[in-house]
DNA sequence: TGATTAATTCGTTCTGTAACCGAACTTATT
DNA sequence: AATAAGTTCGGTTACAGAACGAATTAATCA
């Protein structure tokens, strides 16, 4: 409501520069077009952006009739962000430049002492991967780290993260800023993966969509009308307490919720145990049921059961139009094409159910996502917390093959 | 991206319309102080709003130290909207001004012969309020129409609406909007009574909040992060199909859902008739529980126990901070209570659940709400489609009693 | 007790500026 | 000759901010 001081130049400049990120190499004529703004402003707002060295010339056009155009382009090293995921048995670690292309990605195991041990860690790998690029650290504005739990943003706690040793009693978010040494955004790492298959994976497009991971627990990720749903003390997704394939009144389901208890790894052992007596892993299973095992396909049959019975719940509350499927279980073909038969028998409307085409960086590239929108943001536009970018994704196809 | 001329008045006007309109009767002085803008430009901005005929003089303070100011006040007949809640049996119209104070409120019978019919019976009340109320067609803006279904903006046809005849066929929107001559906005009604809740009722001031209306079917309407949740296909809400009371892959599950089949009018009386053979209405069973009867007990107790897995699957998916019920079965009191203390048994977080507030004019209010919403952005504001504007909770209150 | 002065707030006028637009014009190219 | 790119110039709008007059109460003083 109050101190509004001229914001319009941050409308304009934001729409300018958005032009400039997705039209790749562009001419100041052809922004003119695009955004509707007048050729003169266009010249002004991008003489201000070359001068800060957000932007620079590139070259000119050629070969049509007219004067040659001089064509623009970001800078795509005047800004760095850090991505992570944190997972109770991972932690990955990349660089992000301001066109959207990802460097130096790291992958190591968590580091088990939990605590302030981690976020050194990660501290650590941001810096060397950064050092190893050669680039400084002025340049890297905003670190993004995706965790499992429910980040408060008021208290900079993290809620729910029973994975992630120590974490419950510190400030996390601080401790991430003074590690970093720049601004921190925490967020759930199965909502970051949503925003990754948004994205660049299976999600493109689509402004309603549910990402559901499914391993040792299992999270879902929701989207819905372009933004993303975090409930009211950010537990949005904690689907493993829906009521749905053990006795929700058990008073087992108040620790593990009844939904995670039919469905998530331990779910899956145990039914095979039940069955055969023998104490296998989940991957052991699919193994024994590619080769024929009758009790390992009737423990994925069942799993895949209640999996679309929770896929259906999430269907009847959100209408998402496509649900993604992720984590070590959900991206199982076995899983998919057996849910995908289910889904129709338990539920009246049309939902498409696929995998995830990321697979286990989705989490990271949804980080990468979110700070890239967050940085164009602050630096660009208008500070809306829902202002959405829309990162280009022809840089995007690039990234996949570096990134791979 | 194209056409940005000029927004910045928008965005001032936008915010003094809105100082005025909770601000009661204000000086100019002190919209400036509200909105940061300089007096200068407020004395412009009124003058201009002055001008078309929105705001007016009303007076001048006095008693305190200082020069007096002059006091503006909106025009409270400026403008009106059309508010309606058409259900399968009933339709209520109402006309609010601009000060959000409803007048005229009507309810009878839907017409049974459905489709054109209604249409023109609504129109028939509505012109027979506002000429009632000596209201001019002209200052008529807007209407908002509540009904079951998903309404389809792009298509202007209403989907899953068995309960009015000859909806499906027929291009709803279009129909509407050539009876009553204005712009028409088509809303689930569920979506409405959140909408009104939140605005006057149990919700106000909650961003996350859930509606369930649980009468002879089920649904709800969802408010997550501020904004309504319509889903891909507006279906958001048909939780009657969540896989919860019956078994989700009966044939019969597919026509009539799982949970609707658990909970909704038809279930308590088939459960009532199965444990004593008697064919009884549901407020009879409410009565013979009243009065001490078991079986009316245990069909109560199970319907709750239902209703309160439904909450829980509803929670684990979109963690609303209250649930809010409405309809016929959730507003009683021996549901609420009994899923009051149903709910911590088989869901581990807090989830407020209340009765609603405005009971069975909610979605009426709803109506109006998102009405006067769309009116202020369209006249005064940025045409942003999620742009949200308070509306005043004062003359709500009188609202009330108008009403009741 | 009444008159005078001080303090305070309201609202306007005037000046200045940032952010645009549009037309006219220059420059470069096919 | 036609066309497209980019600049220059003039103009408008939406603001801010300072200065100032107007209106009112509170305090002071004769």
């Amino acid at each position: 409501m109050s101190d509004v001081p001229r914001i319009s130049r941050q409308f304009s400049q934001r729409s300018v520069m958005e032009a400039i990120v997705q039209g790749g190499p562009i001419s100041r004529a052809s922004i003119s077009k695009l955004t509707g703004l007048s050729k003169q402003t266009i010249s002004e707002i991008v003489r201000g952006l070359e001068q800060e060295g957000w932007v620079q010339e590139t070259g000119r056009t050629s070969g049509h009739v007219g004067r040659t155009a001089v064509t623009y382009e970001l800078v795509h090293d005047a800004a760095y962000i850090i991505a992570v995921d944190l997972g109770g048995t991972k932690v990955r670690v990349a660089l992000t430049d301001l066109a959207c292309q990802i460097f130096a990605e790291a992958a190591t195991p968590t580091d088990p002492r939990g605590g302030q041990f981690i976020i050194d860690q990660i501290a650590a790998l941001a810096f060397q991967a950064a050092a190893r690029e050669r680039i400084p650290r002025k340049k890297i504005r905003l670190a993004v780290i995706g965790a499992p739990g429910a980040p408060d943003p008021a208290t900079g706690r993290i809620l729910l993260a029973p994975n992630i040793a120590g974490f419950d009693a510190m400030n996390v978010l601080d401790a991430f800023e003074k590690a970093l040494g720049v601004a921190v955004m925490i967020e759930n790492d199965v909502n970051l993966a949503v925003l990754g298959e948004n994205w660049l994976g299976q999600g493109q497009g689509i402004d309603n969509l549910a990402y559901i991971a499914l391993g040792t627990g299992v999270g879902s990720g929701l989207m819905l009308g372009g933004h993303l749903v975090r409930g009211a003390t950010h537990a949005a997704g904690e689907i493993g307490f829906m009521p749905i394939g053990a006795d929700p009144f058990a008073a087992e389901s108040l620790r593990t919720g009844a939904f995670e208890r039919a469905v998530a790894t331990h779910a899956m052992t145990e039914r095979y145990r039940s069955l055969t007596g023998a104490q296998v892993t989940v991957p052991a299973i699919f193994e024994n049921a590619a080769m024929g095992d009758k009790a390992a396909l009737a423990v994925l049959d069942e799993t895949a059961r209640y999996l679309a019975q929770g896929i259906a719940a999430i269907a009847a509350v959100a209408n998402p139009e496509k649900v993604i499927l992720g984590g070590s279980i959900g991206l199982r073909p076995e899983i998919l094409s057996r849910v995908k038969a289910l889904i129709s028998l338990c539920f009246p409307y049309p939902v498409t159910i696929e995998a995830g085409e990321l697979g286990a960086r989705a989490a990271l590239i949804g980080a990468a996502a979110i700070g890239l929108g967050q940085l164009h943001n602050t630096l660009f536009g208008v500070d809306a917390p829902d202002g959405r970018i829309s990162l280009p994704t022809a840089q995007a196809a690039a990234l996949k093959e570096v990134v791979l």
